[in-house]
DNA sequence: ACATACGGGACAGCCCGTTACT
DNA sequence: AGTAACGGGCTGTCCCGTATGT
């Protein structure tokens, strides 16, 4: 008989952590519940007890995992950044550093469920479209409070903060496709320079 | 026993369509071998002739009708168009387009395997990856060569090139998430402002 | 929804006889694991949940049934004999009859996979092997601890051993193949005289 | 287009000479026809030209494979022989040499195959036979008309020949499953003695 | 709360044969 | 004589979910 120690959190924590993991490296469906029981060390019937079916691990990973990763590694740094294009560059440096580290390119976690998934199941495509309305409004909030020189002008924050989100969504496609960091890097120049042309422009244009 | 007329050329063609179609909608590993056998109306042992595996069938559909595809979507109307600022519109216009008709937000086809395939396996990665240096090298000849006003200013072509497919690629993938075309709409405004702007910016330069 | 009623060793228990009894009569190969599925009346799941694998079903068999089989039919003969000449001839006996009251001859269930799975894969040839090694040390040991008239002189009793293993081996080998008993008969009254003979040698010898 | 060689012949007999082989090696259900037609490097039309079914190329092996092996093994080394006993040493030191050279025991062709088949289908139960018989037939002869000292004492040769085919074979199957020829070289041994002492006893009774 | 046993049904791959075609 | 396309069906394995047991 083996011992068991009752620690609930410990176990949902543990599943989810291994389950975040293993979607965002093998993605959802090249994962089965059995590989999650043995990476967590747990049995099939403890699975069970925490996550009736397999999709409520996923809802569960995207709501608690994947949106506080988009957190840390997005909405955290804009918010206290200066400007909105310096957070958005820290974002940038601070995942691209990560992947120079790490050697191999698993994806954004968002994105990679977000296009496995969404036309799975109406349920994962609202869990995901949250996350990324929580990333973008965060973009928003920020273009339009950001007080530095010129940046005011931006027409339309919301859309910008969309095209930042899509551009970075799509360079880290790029980046997993081709194992390099590159694109990201590529991108990110492009974004800084057209965050800086656009307040450029703007206080130019208020000069006169 | 049946005739039975030998037309490979067509047994393969009409597979691959079916294969390309179920894998955009569904995905790669929510569509099952015997999806295609029953929807292409062959058998399994016809299937196996032409496809020994279903990463046969995979590359095969990425190689020959992605890549096509992405060929007809964007490399065509890139090329033909008088600048590449107006390719890159009218290739999101026309996709858009399509996608307000359909309804329903499939995503791209090459994001939507290079998201799901390029962890699982080098020779899907590479497929993928070689789809997308066509694709970036298309955007980056026009760009290069397209005499508009300005535009030669830019500074590198290949990575400008690198963020027009990463916008589009994340933009789609918002889409995708959202079921709306708007991510692409806004996309599309976005970097035609910047395209313009940049354009802008170098007459200027040139002009003192 | 049924009721059930768990009960692990007696599903396993059935999956064993039902497996030993087919790969004693078809083989292992022309065995399917659904074969086993339909024959012991369980479902695949449940077979799964206790042989993951259709070779560690044969492992199991032979480690538990046909090394059973072998002890049963010949070592405990041989043991509880007065001599080993007399438990090798009880044995010899008691399989023929079995065979003639049967009228097919299904050969001997170690030799069967020993045959058809040594060169497979080194799990099988240990395994197999090992069993092997028990019925030859038994005899063996009966061999040595035999007092007998004269047979203790016999100079070598682990090759004699193996002599009358391969001696019933390959006797029911022949039988298989001619479906008669008629070889294993043959090779009894053999094997008879040869340890009479020895015996009645050694004891000349000793006499001398 | 190819080019091709008309020469049914020798397409026939590689196609024997592969099957052969691999039967041996693999046994023939882990044989696919599949193998064969890579092996020989032929296709799959041609094989089913030369032998409409798998049965009939294993009928073809053992009837003029097997049981040329059979005769180049055994029965002209037997033949040969100045005595019955020195032609079976002969058989059994050149079977063990080649096996010590190989350094791999795939066992005896004809016992391989008559354990896997035997049972599958009477034509191949009757074809394993008949090679059995003309063995057995042929050591029969040569222990009745054997003039050396004593053997002609040999009372029933039939009876032993079928043992010695029995013992050789058993021993083949301990080879096999032992991955040694040392099983072999025990029972030559075991033979050497029981035909000489055999032979002795028939001398010693007839000078009394 | 957790563990084991089990249900059914799919999964990709492969099998042996046959038929059309050169 | 020989080639390539094709037909069905079966293989071992694995899947996710649930029920029973502690």
């Amino acid at each position: 008989m083996k011992s068991r120690t009752n620690n609930p959190e410990a176990m949902r924590g543990r599943v989810l952590d291994v389950a975040a993991e293993a979607f965002q490296s093998r993605g959802y469906h090249s994962t089965s519940t059995h590989d999650i029981v043995r990476e967590a060390g747990i049995t099939g019937g403890a699975l069970h007890h925490h996550f009736p079916t397999k999709k409520s691990i996923a809802l569960a990973v995207i709501r608690e995992r994947v949106a506080q990763a988009v957190e840390d590694a997005w909405i955290d740094p804009v918010q206290s950044a200066r400007t909105a294009a310096e957070g958005i560059q820290a974002a940038f440096a601070n995942i691209t550093n990560e992947l120079d580290e790490r050697g191999r390119v698993r994806g954004c976690p968002l994105n990679n469920l977000a296009l496995e998934l969404s036309a799975v199941d109406p349920d994962f495509q609202s869990a995901v479209q949250n996350v990324f309305d929580g990333w973008r409004a965060a973009i928003t909030e920020k273009l339009r409070t950001d007080k530095s020189a010129g940046l005011t002008a931006i027409a339309d924050p919301e859309e910008t903060a969309t095209f930042v989100v899509a551009a970075y969504s799509g360079a880290m496609a790029l980046a997993k496709a081709s194992q390099t960091s590159a694109p990201l890097k590529s991108c990110a120049r492009q974004l800084a320079t057209i965050l800086r042309a656009t307040g450029a422009n703007a206080s130019r244009a208020r000069k006169r």
